[in-house]
DNA sequence: GAAATCTCAAGAAC
DNA sequence: CGTTCTTGAGATTT
């Protein structure tokens, strides 16, 4: 199958700068309604909004990560080409089906339908973040854009204009701390669009689940709000609708939410299944749909993962499906051949509805047809046939689906569980890609040892709760330990990540199943050990992985300092909790709930000096390679003794992580960058394949 | 545990 | 430009 890539994209390794700004009224405008050809009016000095998240920073002026700058500086330069159809030229093929001429593609990838001369999907490289991207374009030379770089965000700070006039939210703000070095507001080489459509993700998700965490009683939705939110700060991607392919998004990510697939310009109907947009064929125009989500209540054949019969929106149990909306624009798909996104959802067990969403790569439809629905009305339905030559999306789970049923139906195993039941789950070994039997020896253990007993400074902390630890109980003293909040959500999932988090500890009245004990339970999730192409044996799981959630621990031989540990080529388990920020720029963004902007977290945590060597002994995390673009990151936590000096070292996903996606952390700036010289021949190349790579790590 | 009920936001249409 | 309509998701209750 597909391997994917182990290195997204970007780092979220910088700093956390933020700078929100109040809000203009613009939002609205874009992209205009379909068919309307109004005119736009530039914004009238448009405050802004700019925030630097963990992955970059963005405006919505000019919503781009540091080096994102928009191609076209000017509003207006850009905007009125928005407001017409895409131009979409076809050709009939020899089946009789539409077909679009081939044109131009820069990413060599299959996507669509790239119609010429006016209608060319964007090469992704230059795709933006903001909605005053210059494509769909039906008036505009399209091949007149030149990459230019623009006096974009990255260099600007206004302090607090006041938005005039606007009719949204606005969101108190504050200017940017001038952190030492502002290495994330400095133009990146990135063009990547999956940083954008990252940042959008974790913004959100962050957003919902700090929420969650104030609103325990889940009168509202945070997923709904963390969205309005989002929406009316314009943080999201790609928001000019395209035929195919969306920058950044890759066949096979998955999402939580609907609105998530809005935010990043996947599918715009927050609740419809079929998104649509009129575009231009030569002198006519058509309404043609551009994305459907299928629930997976439809008859389609389960065994074909490339087939999906879809059924027409509108009440089929009141009254006949009308050829209108969603439907006339799958029918006119139907002829124009366009291709169409499609997204499907899963079964997930980890999640209270238990279902999550999979972009299944482009379809198109073949065969449309009406029939009886149960309550006897007319049902429109769309045969569609996916596209051939894309990576596996759906396929991944049917697979593992089969794996879970039958383990033995995985092939290439060479354990079946090299935790020899220790783990809550077992952990293959895998090898699809060369004859290599397995790693060197060691002893798997799931708890740490200590090279010598840890003297604890100070008592260790319990809470006299009697049964679980509730959220807002004043009388949990773990409660307090925290700051008030339970650090993970009523499914476990991390909240935020923190300088220390104190788990309830042995102590504790609290039974085990206690919210507040999520990382001593073990891992929960069922993990492979896999050879990679180059760079070893990795690790990576058969579940799908929501951000936040538990990964497992680095296990291993704590001592104080690496002092003493022998060196050599093979030993590359070492853990170093350097460059303890990491996480925290995982956080959410207060200022867009209207908090006050945080303290820098980097600032106040303490060093932590010891390393931990699983060289001899450890667990899966010592399989988990290094990445500039991680999507897993540490967070230290205290439960078992009272040294905060000696925390465990657990890893939590930052992003939602596909099954079958080998999981990465940053090791860390290297020695050398430490101005470790004595260290720095420990210094190793990455192959992490980043845009963001710096080279070497550890 | 499945079905009914409730509430909700975004985009399309007007 | 503002208002209404359309669309089911997601949570809760039965």
């Amino acid at each position: 199958m597909e391997e994917r890539s182990n290195c997204a994209p970007h780092s979220w390794s910088e700093s956390v700068v933020l700078d929100v700004k109040p809000l203009r009224s613009l939002a609205p405008m874009y992209p205009a309604p379909l068919g309307q050809k109004n005119t736009f009016s530039p914004p009238n000095a448009p405050p802004f909004v700019s925030v630097t998240t963990p992955f970059g920073s963005f405006t919505t002026e000019s919503a781009f990560p540091p080096g994102f700058c928009p191609l076209f500086p000017s509003f207006a330069a850009s905007h009125d080409v928005n407001q017409k159809p895409v131009d979409v030229n076809f050709v009939n093929n020899a089946n009789g089906f539409a077909r679009a001429s081939e044109g131009p593609d820069i990413n060599g990838s299959l996507h669509n339908a790239s119609p010429s001369p006016s209608f060319q999907t964007p090469p992704a490289a230059i795709v933006s973040f903001n909605k005053e991207e210059p494509l769909a374009s039906g008036a505009s030379p399209p091949y007149g854009r030149t990459i230019k770089r623009s006096p974009c965000s990255n260099s600007i700070h206004i302090g607090n204009s006041e938005t005039e006039g606007s009719n949204k939210k606005r969101i108190k703000t504050r200017r940017p701390k001038a952190t030492g070095g502002d290495l994330s507001l400095l133009p990146s080489s990135s063009h990547d669009p999956r940083e954008p459509v990252e940042v959008v993700l974790m913004t959100f998700d962050a957003l919902r689940r700090r929420l969650m965490q104030l609103d325990e009683s889940k009168r509202l939705r945070p997923d709904l709000k963390a969205g309005t939110i989002m929406m009316s700060s314009d943080l999201r991607a790609n928001m000019v609708k395209r035929i195919g392919q969306v920058p950044g998004v890759a066949v096979g990510d998955i999402f939580y939410f609907r609105i998530e697939m809005c935010l990043v310009g996947l599918h715009s109907q927050s609740v419809a299944g079929i998104d649509y947009m009129t575009a231009r064929f030569g002198n006519e125009e058509d309404p043609v749909a551009l994305g459907v989500v299928s629930a997976g209540v439809y008859d389609n054949e389960e065994d074909n993962v490339d087939v999906l019969i879809y059924s027409g929106q509108g009440s089929s149990s009141k009254d006949d499906q009308k050829l209108e909306r969603g439907n006339l624009a799958l029918e006119k798909s139907l002829h124009r051949a366009n291709e169409i996104r499609v997204i499907r959802s899963a079964k997930d067990p980890f999640v209270l509805n238990g279902k999550i969403y999979v972009y299944d790569g482009l379809y198109k439809i073949h065969e449309s047809w009406v029939e009886k629905g149960k309550s006897g009305f007319n049902t429109f339905k769309y045969k569609f046939l996916r596209e051939p030559g894309q990576p596996d999306g759906i396929a991944v789970w049917k697979m593992i689906e089969k794996w879970k049923q039958n383990p033995s139906s995985r092939a290439n195993v060479i354990l079946p569980d090299i935790s020899s039941g220790i783990e809550n789950m077992p952990v293959c070994l895998v090898n699809d890609v060369d004859d290599e039997k397995g790693p060197r020896y060691f002893a798997y253990s799931t708890t740490v040892s200590y090279s010598k007993p840890i003297t604890s400074s100070r008592p260790l902390h319990s809470c006299m709760c009697n049964s679980v630890c509730m959220p807002g109980d004043s009388n949990c003293s773990c409660l307090h330990q925290n700051g008030g909040f339970l650090p993970y959500s009523s499914n476990g999932i991390l909240i935020s990540c923190k300088p220390l988090i104190y788990e309830c500890s042995v102590s504790c009245q609290c039974p085990t199943n206690c919210r507040n004990r999520v990382t001593q339970r073990g891992v929960q999730v069922h993990f492979e050990v896999f050879r990679t192409r180059d760079r070893g044996w990795g690790l990576r799981c058969w579940d799908a992985i929501r951000a936040g959630t538990f990964i497992c621990e680095y296990v291993g031989e704590v001592t104080e300092s690496i002092q003493g540990v022998e060196y050599d080529e093979e030993n590359d388990h070492i853990f170093q909790p350097r460059h303890a920020d990491q996480g925290f720029k995982w956080n959410y963004v207060p200022e867009l709930l209207g908090e006050p902007s945080s303290v820098d977290l980097s600032e106040i945590s303490k060093p932590l000096s010891f390393i931990i060597n699983s060289k001899n002994m450890g667990n899966i995390s010592r399989f988990m390679n290094h990445s500039c673009s991680p999507n897993v990151f540490w967070q230290p936590v205290v439960h078992d003794h009272g040294d905060d000096g000696f925390p465990h070292i657990m890893f939590f996903a930052a992003k939602h992580i596909p099954p079958m996606t080998e999981l990465t952390y940053d090791y860390g700036p290297s020695s050398a960058e430490m101005g470790d010289y004595v260290q720095s021949r420990r210094t190793k190349e990455c192959f992490c394949g980043s845009v963001k790579c710096r080279g070497f790590f550890g």
